[in-house]
DNA sequence: TTGAAAGCGTTACCAC
DNA sequence: GTGGTAACGCTTTCAA
């Protein structure tokens, strides 16, 4: 009877059952940046982890945290039992919205807010191995090319230049210039026109460098990484590429997504998790 | 008094309404590729083209099309009106199973099965329009870097292929190599290395495409486009990359994705919409 | 035009 | 245990 019910693809109606109980297995899941390999990867781990728990994706493509209280409160109709975002939540404002309502919120990279949960890649920690690998690599004249308006970005700025000024170095140029490649090439353009001559750089994303080192090699005739060394942030795959072959810092997506669906449901105890990033040595650093 | 449930962050339940009329907002979106950054656009632009109707997306990853029957039959417990595959439905059984769940169906570039709707890229107009690009360039020896069990791919193929030999040159050498970066640069890499000095190639899609320029330029020294003209597919944002620079056929996405939704919703009439592509010249080919 | 009641298909409870 | 019934919160219909 049931197996024929299954030949015959019958499933039993969820929607009783989900007014009933008031959970529907439905996860709303954030979307920013689809133009960042990165947060393919991030949506997809997220996806099997939550498919993992029986748990369903409900896809909501924000262009910034700004109206997410909005996006995420129409989905509420459906009663969904809770939000991860790959967007860092900024406003206090969105996210006493969002708390308000009476849902777990996972959000990654973001600062805390109220009872909301947040994972984190290690940024401090990534801020600070990658100005000592370019230090022990002989660099003397750091820089870093900085994203826009994040906290994660912020903590790897931080922490990057407190690990160079340690160490008695002068502080990093800092270049404001966002996520995408064109704006690492313009910024790299900016900071290279304007004389400054760094050993090394430090980007706030892979897409940044790569844009970076396209304008050190193509448009100043510099080489990478005889003239200037550079870093990463992602390992998306196209850091691999034997063209760009770019040193970059790894994180354990599975874990990230694992991290957000344990997050999404576990009760108050831990209510941040973190996880570490690890240094790829590949081509654009010396040695 | 609505005003007031706004700000409270009140919405009407959805679940009753789903319950009594069966329809539930909600459209099945199966995910193939996540490896390739073009399906990031093209999911976010049917997920755009989805929320623009009132609809909302459940995301679903399928790796190949073998059980999407059994993945989307899931989802059939919420009631989904309908699904999109990004993913080609090869297989008749699968394609019947989905047929059975008495929803509308729409997969992306893949073949008609029964009531199925199909959004196709205009494969053969840009098989026979990359072949003849090459041939008014100047090339002789053609190449094509296929991908594996694809329809659509295999129509891209073909229509290349008679586009030479009609213009009186031998047939392309064929390799396949897959659809990623990696797969490219092997495939191109045994292709020269067999000896064969193609002076251009057509390859299925632009990772495959920068993939074999690497194996090109650094394995064997050769010179894109003096030696070699390359020309890709989908025009990912990589493929403007300056170092790649690569010549490829773009489509619109955001049309894609429309057209994706209105065949979701609209009646027989029409079963297949096709996008056009355009060819997008950059500096794999000769001017 | 407005209001009341039936019904959607499960879960969950409470008798038996 | 087991079986019957209320309840979930809307839409829809039918009556007033």
């Amino acid at each position: 009877m049931l197996k024929a019910a299954g030949e015959i693809h019958y499933r039993p109606n969820a929607l009783p059952a989900m007014l009933q109980t008031g959970r529907s297995g439905l996860i709303a899941v954030v979307m920013g940046g689809f133009y960042n390999p990165v947060y393919a990867e991030i949506l997809r781990c997220i996806t099997a982890a939550l498919k993992a728990r029986n748990l369903e994706s409900l896809l909501v493509d924000a262009e910034s945290d700004e109206n997410l209280d909005h996006l995420v409160g129409e989905l509420s109709r459906y009663r969904i039992d809770g939000a991860i975002s790959t967007l860092a939540i900024r406003s206090p404002k969105v996210a006493s919205n969002l708390e308000r309502l009476g849902i777990p919120i996972v959000a990654i990279n973001s600062r805390r807010h109220g009872k909301m949960r947040v994972v984190s890649t290690s940024n401090r920690t990534t801020g600070s191995t990658a100005g000592n690998a370019l230090i022990e690599r002989g660099c003397r004249k750091l820089a870093y090319l900085a994203g826009r308006d994040n906290p994660s970005q912020h903590d790897r700025q931080r922490s990057f230049c407190k690990a160079v000024t340690t160490r008695g170095l002068a502080p990093p140029e800092i270049v404001v210039a966002g996520f995408t490649y064109e704006e690492g090439y313009l910024a790299a353009s900016r900071l290279f026109a304007s004389g400054a001559r760094p050993d090394g750089i430090f980007c706030v994303n892979d897409l940044v460098a790569i844009g970076a080192m396209d304008a050190i090699k193509l448009q100043f005739g510099l080489r990478v990484p005889e003239d200037v060394q550079v870093i990463g942030c992602d390992d998306i795959p196209m850091a691999g590429w034997r063209r760009h072959d770019l040193t970059t810092f790894a994180q354990d997506m599975e874990a990230l997504g694992v991290a957000c669906a344990d997050l999404l449901q576990d009760e108050p105890p831990a209510q941040t998790l973190t996880i570490p990033s690890q240094l790829i040595l590949r081509g654009t650093t010396l040695p």
